[in-house]
DNA sequence: CGTTCAATTGATCAGCGTCAAACTAGGTGG
DNA sequence: CCACCTAGTTTGACGCTGATCAATTGAACG
């Protein structure tokens, strides 16, 4: 692993107040790989022998039930994704698969719980990672509840644009198919919800959407904290 | 609180391993209440000043969004709800209601923090809690992506006749109209889903519902652990 | 330069919500 | 204890949202 690499990962909150030699201990044992895009790296139900850590590229989160297959989440660096699984030494509850060329860092999990277990300071960031996550997942569920389709995507622009910040348009960073899944749509649907946006000064053209950040869009789609903040 | 209801309390996974002193100092500015039926115990966005547990009764956590409303999860006897707004300080994100006349304990916030950092086997007890919380929200998420209202409605009841053994029958311990809600759709639709379920052998009265454990229900709703399994 | 797959568009259909009305059950007050 | 009233539940009719199927276009990659 680059040494840039290793302090990207030592940086991220869950990491940041151990001390180097606790850290050192953390990733014995680990592995750092790329890998090529669309490549599963863990099938859900599989038992959670690593942490994964994105370091470069993407990963989407998805699960399936019958023949059916619905995203789940995305994971960007530099984030850990399935910690829930690897603390409770219990099944993968999603697969995960590179959307990119990735740099993915495994964890043993038994180094994980291992160095919970030795230092409090780790134990209490784990808290709040947890935390931090718990309540993601959570708003993701009252988006879907509580919202249409073409809601959800309204929101999912205005979320880009706070977060790129590009003055008036965004960029799409997944497919169109993935990002269907994740809003809960069909690929079809979403083109037809990007039309329906039209009126409100939405305009795609490929992964670039224009649209005004202080705009008709907003009071359709109607952001709240508690739902589209993910500080909140 | 009587000492029964205290023990309890102090019997779940996350007080079991504290020391009867640190869980003193835990309790101390805390209230014990008898509420009535269909009472708001927290609305979502307000700050998170305690942590609650449902000592007897039964609490509906609930979120809304402009005009909809959506039940996001029930909380039983005896077990804690809103326990990542609490870590993080943050606001709540779903509201809270009693169901029935309930006893609800609850803890200042700033308790549990104090008690995290003093008890590293706290903190480990908060991991565990947590990360059985999230895997818990994830599931709700793959049911609700994943399944049809019908097929729902299926699998909820199953997981019910697991629970309650009662040779054959279960018994609903909500009001439809809020099932309907937890299950992600309109009580009329419940209504329907019944009647859809007929031919699998399920038979409605009231809150009883009739069915074979080992029936077509089943090869119908297809259960999976690592949906319905609220152990897995 | 052809193959493959994503994205779009149209047509059709199923699932589910809404509106309305009838019915039922539970709780309240006489 | 009973009548009543309110609210939950059920049933029917209807319409919308979104899924599926099919066909076409467009873009990426070998």
């Amino acid at each position: 692993m680059r040494s840039e690499s290793r302090e990207q990962v030592k940086a991220l909150s869950l990491f940041g107040d151990m001390s180097e030699a606790a850290f050192e201990r953390l990733l014995a044992g680990s592995y750092f790989q790329r890998f090529p895009a669309h490549v599963v790296l863990i099938r859900e139900g599989d038992p959670a022998d690593f942490l994964h850590v994105v370091v470069e590229g993407g990963v989407e989160l998805f699960s399936d039930w019958r023949d059916r297959e619905t995203t789940m989440s995305i994971a960007r660096p530099v984030s850990t994704f399935i910690l829930a699984a690897v603390i409770k030494d219990a099944p993968y509850l999603m697969s995960a698969r590179t959307m990119e060329p990735s740099s993915i860092l495994m964890i043993p999990s038994e180094n994980i719980r291992a160095a919970m277990t030795a230092d409090s300071a780790f134990s209490i960031a784990m808290v709040n990672e947890l935390a931090v996550c718990f309540r993601g997942v959570v708003k993701a569920q009252k988006n879907i509840k509580l919202r249409t389709g073409v809601e959800r995507l309204a929101n999912y622009l205005l979320r880009l644009g706070a977060q790129q910040d590009d003055g008036g348009k965004v960029t799409i960073p997944i497919e169109k198919k993935t990002l269907a899944s994740l809003l809960g749509m069909s690929p079809e649907n979403l083109s037809r919800a990007f039309a329906t946006l039209k009126p409100y000064g939405v305009d795609v053209d490929g992964a670039v959407v224009k649209f005004a950040a202080n705009s008709d869009l907003k009071d359709f789609a109607k952001p709240t904290p508690l739902i589209d903040d993910p500080l909140a």
